[in-house]
DNA sequence: TGCATTTGACCTAT
DNA sequence: ATAGGTCAAATGCA
């Protein structure tokens, strides 16, 4: 643990020498990229330490890790509540490693090498995986062999009145216009709700299939954005659309796909994944996110449409479902990640 | 006028 | 008691 203190200690320092320096340095390319680049290793070589400890350490527990975290922001941060909270998170990310959404967001924040880490350990699958919560993980039964060990955290509260499969994706917020409108996803919801969480610095918003009443759709979604980087939303899908099942249903919408959202430091990419347990219910990947820049979701309701044009998204779903050929330039793209995050399914 | 959003109140699980 | 989730009246907009 010794090492680890050391490696965000040196992380921390880094980060500090690059915010006095960053006013000079700032036009010096090389400079700041080196600059960047220290920082982003001593935290890379920090969280590798970290996973590593937690797979040899069966019996780690939180509270011992949340000292050793609580020892080294206290050099000369007091730690408010809120920091306290988000330290939290971390630590349950840190136990809970399954969390798609944390480690989608994990990537972005740190090096690319880090997924394949955790890859080659087995801890993280796409796929079945891809968002699926702590309930999600401790239904799937199979997986407890290949938690070596991590317990889950002693959880918060699990359901609520509702008992849905959650599934939760990270988009990229829109940047122009109203960023506070939820990406488009290919379905019309209504906003129903919003509230502030307990250690989240944004609020949480929630929304209902448009069509709730009309065909009895029970899809709601929970939007909230990510509070280490607000230009990243967290949306969170419960619930199946039924609503284009209907026979008197609106025009329906092209077959959505679980996806995988692929954030990193310069740029944002979507990678489709086919999912094994369910795969007509979620949303569409190359509609998500997609309104960011897009000059239309400036303003407007957060409702979209049933068979309207949508240029980008058919653009994108051109992409991403132009058939099983394995010509066109997104799959090449996103080939190297679909050959090495293998599906469970496939290995059944 | 009808639909969507806002927001305080209420409900419910822990 | 508390926090997350939902309801519903008030309000805004086209």
């Amino acid at each position: 643990m010794e090492e680890v203190l050391n490696f965000i200690m040196h992380a921390i320092e880094s980060s500090k020498k690059l915010e006095l320096e960053l006013p000079n340095i700032i036009n010096h390319l090389e400079i700041l990229f080196s600059s960047i680049d220290e920082v982003e290793k001593s935290f890379g070589g920090a969280k590798e330490r970290v996973m590593m400890l937690l797979s040899s350490q069966h019996d780690i527990t939180k509270t011992t890790l949340s000292n050793s975290f609580a020892s080294m922001m206290s050099h000369d941060v007091f730690m408010n509540k809120t920091q306290h909270a988000q330290i939290d998170r971390l630590l349950d990310l840190m136990q809970n490693p399954f969390d798609m959404s944390h480690v989608l967001l994990e990537n972005k924040m740190i090096s690319g090498g880090d997924i394949p880490m955790l890859r080659s350990k087995g801890t993280l699958k796409i796929g079945e995986m891809v968002g699926r919560n702590v309930e999600g993980l401790e239904k799937s039964k199979g997986l407890e062999g290949e938690m070596q060990g991590i317990q889950t955290p002693p959880s918060r509260p699990k359901k609520r009145k509702i008992d849905l499969e959650k599934r939760t994706v990270m988009v990229p917020a829109p940047q122009v216009g109203n960023t506070d409108m939820p990406p488009e996803d290919g379905f019309t919801w209504r906003k129903y709700g919003q509230k502030e969480i307990l250690g989240r610095k944004y609020p949480r918003s929630y929304y209902r299939c448009t069509h709730q009443k009309l065909y009895l759709c029970p899809a709601k979604k929970q939007v909230q954005r990510v509070d280490e980087n607000p230009n990243i939303v967290e949306v969170t899908y419960r619930g199946d659309h039924i609503c284009h099942k209907s026979l008197t249903a609106p025009l329906s919408y092209p077959p959505p796909q679980q996806l995988l959202v692929n954030i990193n430091n310069t740029q944002t990419t979507i990678s489709p994944q086919l999912s094994p347990s369910s795969n007509s219910r979620w949303p569409q990947a190359a509609n998500l996110g997609l309104r960011a820049g897009d000059a239309s979701g400036s303003g407007g309701p957060s409702t979209t449409r049933y068979g309207i044009d949508y240029p980008v998204a058919d653009m994108a779903d051109t992409m991403f479902n132009s058939g099983s050929s394995s010509g066109n330039s997104m799959e090449s793209l996103f080939a190297p990640m679909d050959d090495k995050w293998e599906l469970d399914e496939n290995k059944s």
